[in-house]
DNA sequence: CAATTGACTTGAT
DNA sequence: TATCAAGCCAATT
């Protein structure tokens, strides 16, 4: 076996294990993915989900600052606070919210059964 | 194989 | 506290 998932589908995999109404921003993905400053690439990540991809909470990643991030796409920014708020993180005036109070913090172990099930999932 | 691109972060100003 | 410039990374061209 060992087939390995690409960055990206690591990416998928951990994004889906995040509870409902909690959050995890870019940098901390990447990093328990092993990636310290892959960041951005985890926005890329992102940013190719398509509608095959459904299924993937992508509102509960979000910036450092405790904020949402979508370039270029201001509907998809307040359609991101919108489902945020549907699951009872509260904005402040400012449009932030405490990231520390919401931030889903997993145990490595964890992090690695999780994508060792998301890698079996898809050789089966 | 080098250049380009982004839903990022951080440290300096 | 708000801006700016530089790093850093995977995937695409």
């Amino acid at each position: 076996m060992n087939t390995r998932m690409s960055f990206n589908e690591q990416v998928y995999a951990l994004v889906r294990a995040i509870p409902h109404g909690r959050v995890l921003n870019y940098g901390r993905v990447a990093m328990l993915l092993g990636v310290p400053h892959g960041a951005r690439a985890v926005g890329w990540a992102l940013s190719n989900l398509t509608a095959n991809d459904r299924g993937v909470p992508w509102w509960r990643v979000v910036s450092a600052q405790g904020r949402v991030s979508i370039k270029g796409a201001p509907e998809s920014a307040f359609e991101q606070r919108q489902r945020l708020e549907a699951e009872g993180i509260v904005f402040d005036a400012n449009d932030r919210f405490n990231l520390d109070r919401y931030l889903w913090t997993p145990d490595l172990p964890e992090v690695e059964a999780i994508l060792a099930q998301a890698a079996g999932d898809q050789h089966a």
